[in-house]
DNA sequence: TCCACCAAAACTGTATACAAAACAGCGCTT
DNA sequence: AAGCGCTGTTTTGTATACAGTTTTGGTGGA
């Protein structure tokens, strides 16, 4: 059963939403994608249900895909959920860290902190939530790893609607740090960076405004 | 955009699956499908990569799909994730714990009781399961609960390529001292006891032998 | 001016058609 | 007898057709 063509699809539209290129409550309309790839409706409608599965985008019967429009309420239970998973994620890894590993992390941290000073927005976020992932990923963990990806997707269309200001801004030191406890080997102190520092991203979220809908799919470039 | 005809489907063959009527390793032919269910192939297909997302079936490019047959390292990532993330549900369950929510889980426990006394051996294992989704759905989680609810499914197919004997038959009991701890305010005891049931569940697995592989599609009356 | 209503257009949901790839059987070669 | 390649059949992958629903746009009346 092939779907390398779909997972195309997919991946095209998961970047175009996490990279905020496709508003939230965006309609997707299946002819309009087929035409833009280039493929049958078919293939679109595989795409979609897939991103629907990852909540990236919403199926209204009889009415189409639109992109997901997180409530706050879901949004607290992600984060909730990223802190429970990541809490023990940081155990975990202390209790199995190598040099390689950490040298592994003090090296991403060093990419996201040239990316802040460069300013390159795009790879910053993307930067930021691969951090995590790539924790998960060192543990040789590949369940944890693709879960928590997915987690932070959500968390991408999150931020989108909800943050306030760029009030995310202090990520990378907090991540900077995480790594310098895990470097010293305090694993209670890293869990509890790992999650003030999950804390701070959702605090730095507004829930209090309608949030903001617009539409056209010419982001696909 | 509708799909409940093609969840319906979903939801027939992931019980198959959970409940054991379909064997790691079977091919799950479409057209076959299609005629057992009186649709035509489209719906099975979505139904199919719904279930490949949730890692319950396996999709071969050009071959079709087969019921998954994780591997025994596949395995002990689901186990891990499970300890991450349950432990710290116990701890965030306790610190919202209210009387209500203690007697909802103290009922569930004693519905277990029942169906193990009964040997009514699918009521059992479902309702083994649903402890934990019970408690992630008590705390207010939708997102969490759907998460446990998936990885305790890919558990069910686990359980049943590895399980040596009916090893994990103490699950009961287990829940009964998790219920019983969460209700002496014991955090700390609940979540080792929550940690030592999952590892329990694990090491009754034995990973050392290949995995039996049968066909045939007959066991979805 | 605004709203209700109706017809046309656009879109979704499902089935079917068709090409390409994989599979199975069988005779041939070694 | 075992292995190899050929051929017909089955099955998958993608496109397209068609029915039913929703949306749109316009017209008439209050």
């Amino acid at each position: 059963m092939d779907n390398s063509t779909t997972s195309l699809i997919a991946a095209r539209l998961t970047r175009a939403i996490v990279e905020h290129r496709l508003q939230p409550g965006t309609k997707l309309a299946e002819q309009k994608l087929a035409d833009h790839f280039g493929v049958s409706r078919t293939l679109v409608r595989q795409a979609l249900f897939q991103l629907a599965q990852n909540r990236l985008v919403r199926l209204e019967p009889a009415r189409g895909a639109f992109v997901a429009a997180p409530s706050a309420d879901e949004a607290r239970q992600v984060f909730a959920v990223r802190r429970m998973l990541e809490a023990e994620m940081v155990r975990a890894f202390m209790r199995q860290v190598t040099p390689a590993k950490l040298r592994a992390l003090r090296e991403h941290v060093a990419r996201e902190k040239q990316a802040v000073a460069q300013g390159d927005a795009p790879e910053r976020t993307e930067l930021l939530g691969d951090f995590h992932v790539r924790m998960a990923e060192l543990m040789g963990n590949q369940v944890l790893a693709q879960m928590l990806g997915d987690l932070i997707s959500r968390c991408s269309l999150i931020t989108l609607m909800y943050q306030s200001a760029s009030a995310a801004a202090h990520s990378h030191e907090e991540h900077a740090q995480i790594v310098k406890a895990l470097g010293a080997k305090d694993e209670e102190r890293a869990v509890q960076l790992m999650q003030a520092h999950l804390l701070h991203v959702e605090e730095s979220l507004t829930f209090d405004r309608q949030p903001p809908v617009n539409d056209l799919s010419l982001a696909l470039s």
